[in-house]
DNA sequence: TTTTCGACTGTTTTACTAAAACGTTCCAAA
DNA sequence: TTTGGAACGTTTTAGTAAAACAGTCGAAAA
C-alpha cells in the first residue's frame, strides 16, 4: 500500500516531466493529475497550490543536483581538482535546472517568492562550499589568498557568467573547451612571478 | 544651411531620445517625426526603414562608448591599471547602452540581424583591445601569459559575467566594490608561488 | 535638383466581448 | 484518511471591428 509520502513524491515526479516540458504557465493542474491517474482536486490533498507543487519539483532537482556536485568533488583530494569537478558537475547540472528556471522566467518576467527564497539558500550553500575547498587548498599550502571570502564571492560570480551561454541554449558551446583556460588564470593569475 | 548629413544627425539624436524612453517598438515613426518638426514620410529620405535609424541610434551609442574606454585607457600607462581602467568605464558605459540593448529584448526576443552584426563587430574590438593590453604587459615584463588570445578570451567571458547584474537593473550593486576583488585574482590568481 | 509632406495602402495592434479554461474550494462518498 | 464531481470566481483565449502603424507615392515647395 502507498503511504501519503509516496504519491507525494510521484505527484512530484509526474509534475516534473510535465513541468520541465511546457513551463509553469502551460502546464495545468488537469494535465497533472490526468498523468498521475487522479482527480485534479486530489492532488490539494498533497499540494496546497500549483506553485507549492512546482517549488517541490525544483527543489528535489536542486538537491539531485547537489548530491551529484557534492560526489563528483569528492572523487579527488587536490582542491585544484576539486574546484574543476566542481564547475563541470555545476554547467552540466544547470542544463537540465535551466530548464525549469528558464520556464519560469519565460511565463511570469518575475519569479515567485517561494522559488528565490531556495535560489538564495542554493547561493549560500554554493558560496560556502568553495569556501571551504579554499581553506583546504590554504591548508595544504597550494593555495595563497588573502581573503577567503571575497575569492569565493568573485569565484562565483564568475562562474555565472560561465553560465549563461548555457542558459541562452547556445548548443555549441561546450564548457570543456575553455574550462581549462579559465582554471589557469584562476590559478596562477596574468602577472609575472 | 543644414545639410542633408545634420539632419540626419539631428534624426538619431532626437530618434535616440524616444528610443531610450520608449523601446523600438513603442517608439513609432510619427513620434520621431513630431519631436524633429518634420513629416513622418520625410524621415523616410534620411532613413529607409525604423530598423536603420534604430540602427544609427545603437551604432552612435556604441562608437561614443569607445571613444569614451579608449580615452580613459590611455590615461595610464600600467598594463594593470589600464585593464581595470576598461573594466571600469566598460561596465559604466553598459548602464547606458543597456537601455538600448533591453529595450530591444523586451519588444522582441529576437533582435535584428543588423543589430547582432554590430554586436559581433564590438565584440571582436573588445577582444583585440584587451589582447593588445595583455601583450603590451607581457613586452614590459609585468605579465606572464602563455596565449594572449585564450586569455583575452576567458577575460571577455569573465567581463560579460560582471555586466549581469547591471543589465537585470540591480541597483544596489557596486561595480567598484567588487572589482579589485577580481582584479587581485585575474593578476595573482589563488596559488601559491 | 533636393527636400518635404499629405494622402494612400496593406498590415499589425488594440480594445472589446463572450466563451472556454483555469486554479482552487467544498462536500459527499469511498 | 483519501478521493473526485460539481461548483466558484478569476484569468485566458478566440474572434472581430476599429484604430494605429510602417512604409510608398507623387505632387509641390524650396
Amino acid at each position: 500500500m502507498k503511504t501519503k509520502d509516496d504519491i507525494r513524491e510521484t505527484l512530484i515526479n509526474v509534475a516534473g516531466n510535465i513541468f520541465s516540458k511546457f513551463g509553469f504557465k502551460k502546464t495545468t493542474m488537469d494535465e497533472i493529475a490526468d498523468a498521475a491517474r487522479k482527480g485534479k482536486s486530489s492532488i490539494y490533498y498533497y499540494f496546497s497550490s500549483k506553485e507549492e507543487i512546482f517549488g517541490a519539483v525544483v527543489e528535489k532537482e536542486a538537491t539531485i543536483l547537489e548530491k551529484k556536485i557534492l560526489n563528483d568533488i569528492n572523487t579527488t583530494d587536490d582542491p585544484k581538482e576539486k574546484i574543476r569537478k566542481y564547475i563541470l558537475a555545476r554547467m552540466n547540472g544547470i542544463k537540465n535546472l535551466g530548464n525549469f528556471y528558464n520556464a519560469l522566467k519565460n511565463d511570469y518576467l518575475s519569479s515567485f517568492e517561494s522559488i528565490e527564497k531556495l535560489r538564495i539558500k542554493y547561493d549560500k550553500e554554493e558560496h560556502n562550499l568553495i569556501k571551504k575547498i579554499l581553506q583546504e587548498g590554504i591548508e595544504k599550502n597550494i593555495f595563497y589568498i588573502k581573503n577567503t571570502d571575497k575569492t569565493a564571492k568573485a569565484i562565483v560570480t564568475t562562474m555565472k557568467g560561465l553560465e549563461i551561454p548555457l542558459i541562452v541554449k547556445d548548443n555549441k558551446y561546450k564548457i570543456e573547451d575553455r574550462l581549462d583556460d579559465f582554471l589557469d588564470i584562476l590559478y596562477y593569475g596574468i602577472c609575472k612571478h
